[in-house]
DNA sequence: AATGAATGAGAATTCATTCAT
DNA sequence: GATGAATGAATTCTCATTCAT
């Protein structure tokens, strides 16, 4: 079953190979750092090539975003299908990132760094994408809150905010722990310890279990 | 008792006017669409003058968070040097960042937004300015958990990024709140409900109380 | 007879399908707007095989000026060739050119406006080419001179430029008359009331005949 | 008596340098060809306070049109303003013309050449400029008729555009009779020859004055 | 100290042409 | 002959910073 002609399939691999050059490049200077010639120095095409499949530089970083991150929202999606636990969804939403960045550090520095060093970062295009990801952390826990799990006083439009903005903090944490800033501190970061942590604050607060 | 000479006190003056006029074009602009001209305009002074006072446009904006910061970071020590129970120092902390972001909402949009349009974002001198407000936030924790009040298990060095991060996505919304993209939503958001939840949340986790 | 075998035509036709691709692209565009894509995609060929009958873009315009030029000068060299009184050559002449730039008026827009955008303008084949027409009226003015028609002093180098320039003015205006920018003026420009004018002004000056 | 400053006279220089430079360059390699760095190596200056001047390459071109024309037209005015006879002002415009480019041969190139090589020769501003000029024309044109010096049946509205057009021809001849083209040629152009056919066409048509 | 004109390095993007298939 | 993906040279304009006045 062929899918791709041969000259479909060889466009795919090129796409491909310039998105994760831009991928390695932004990570490694940063998105203003990058020079569009380095980025096509690193995927071996004349810099030409790399408009015949994007629009833009800033295409390039859009479409890294858009690629990536639905792809997190898509397993993600159909991972908490399986649950109906909210507890248990929200942890399986928090262990996909983790795992999600996990596999490919390279994409937690450049969503929690560089995406915001453009112009993108408030496109409504990209504000609608993290909106569907904190929908879907607002759902659980609207759920939650039906349920009889959660506080029934519970803003839901904010929690989600703070648990967003928390599991950046980690996010952040993790990225930072192994920069050269502050690499010499004694402190070894742990993602699954952080997650853990994040966890059990949120299902209990500061105050111990008791 | 003199301490500032006339000349003294004019250089003083007109510094605060760059900074402040920076301020007020950096948030209207944001950081790298500013031009140093614009900067200079708004103060009032030629462009040259600018760099009598300020190494470079960076220069600026790093100072900008110096102070800004610097003041902030004074005024939560001063607070929470009067309490004992880490839980009012806690909410001291929070108020005290709330009230300031509310008394200078520009200043919010900069540090959430803007400070990371900046490659100083990743200097090790804005890292070891954040690291301080972490520190203090990581002492109230390390002091609940000697007292008895936060669980024994606590990792702090986690817990105040959690505590970070989530302030931040409670900041961030609240500037989003007001952007184009999401001023037709209905929801109205409160800076004051937002960090009830907060404390909320973290007080006894996302399950209520009883 | 057979001049052209299967594949020749099919060539020729591929050549002169190009071509009035082309014709329709610098007129609607302009010479130096006009992609080769553009005429390729026009043409509903690849861009490839344009570069299989025209060695450059350039030589696509200087193609069609040739052939179209050409054709006119062979047709006016024609119709001429059967008078004898240089008055009524030189009115063939000019209503030769009317006609064909009224059958054509991309033609004449063209050649009016774009030919000069190219730097082909001030190639020697070009002004050769222009020079052939000239040498036509400057033949027939030396006619007349010689016939005693046209004054003795007559300067027939200078009066074919005088010529062919007024031709160019009335062409111009022509051409112009339809742009946007004097479509609003209530001068509704008549190219044979033009012509009119011209050849009016040539046979006795502003001056009236009596 | 001083009007301008010091800093006002350093700024009008240099305007001026930047466009006479332009003007040669222009002129040397044709609009196109001209790149930015050969202006502003020719001016002496660097690139960017070209760019304190004009704000942009077209921009340059458009002042150069503007100042040239603009001082053209306002010495015709002045001079036709003595004059009562419209003959003698057609001469005189013509001979203000000539004198005009052959004062300065550099500009008559720039104006049939290379203006039109440029997007804004299409501009209504450029259109109204030019206009300005042909209304002077037809202005005389209408005087002549309502004297009864000039048939009654003229058509102003076509006759300006047949003599500017023949004005046009007589001084594209003159520029391309040096170029190197058709520089191998015996005929030696002389644009005051010129002037004389046009005037002599004008007056009484290529037909002898009997 | 203040000025602001001058600087010039720096970079994204276009598009005619080529050539492997 | 036809294709169209790949090429990469080539160029304008910006703007932080400098420095002569």
């Amino acid at each position: 079953m062929k899918i791709f002609s041969k000259s479909d399939q060889r466009a795919i691999d090129k796409r491909t190979t310039i998105l994760n050059a831009a991928l390695r490049t932004f990570v490694k200077r940063g998105y203003p750092e990058t020079k569009v010639a380095e980025i096509a120095s690193e995927a071996g095409v004349a810099e030409g090539t790399l408009y015949n499949y994007f629009s833009s530089k800033e295409d390039l970083l859009l479409a890294l975003f858009d690629e990536k991150w639905g792809g997190i929202i898509a397993e993600i999606k159909s991972r908490i299908s399986h649950l109906s636990d909210p507890n248990r969804k929200l942890k399986a939403i928090f262990s996909q990132v983790v795992m999600m960045f996990r596999k490919n550090r390279q994409l937690a520095e450049l969503f929690m760094v560089d995406i915001k060093q453009s112009s993108i970062f408030m496109n409504n295009y990209t504000i609608n994408r993290i909106a569907e990801f904190l929908d879907i952390i607002e759902g659980v826990l609207e759920e939650g809150k039906s349920k009889g799990i959660y506080r029934k006083d519970l803003d839901t439009r904010v929690a989600k905010m703070v648990i967003f903005g928390a599991a950046q903090g980690i996010l952040l944490s993790w990225v930072l722990s192994e920069s050269t800033a502050v690499k010499n501190q004694t402190f070894k970061f742990s993602l699954y310890r952080a997650a853990k942590t994040l966890k059990d604050i949120f299902k209990s607060g500061l105050v111990g279990e008791k």
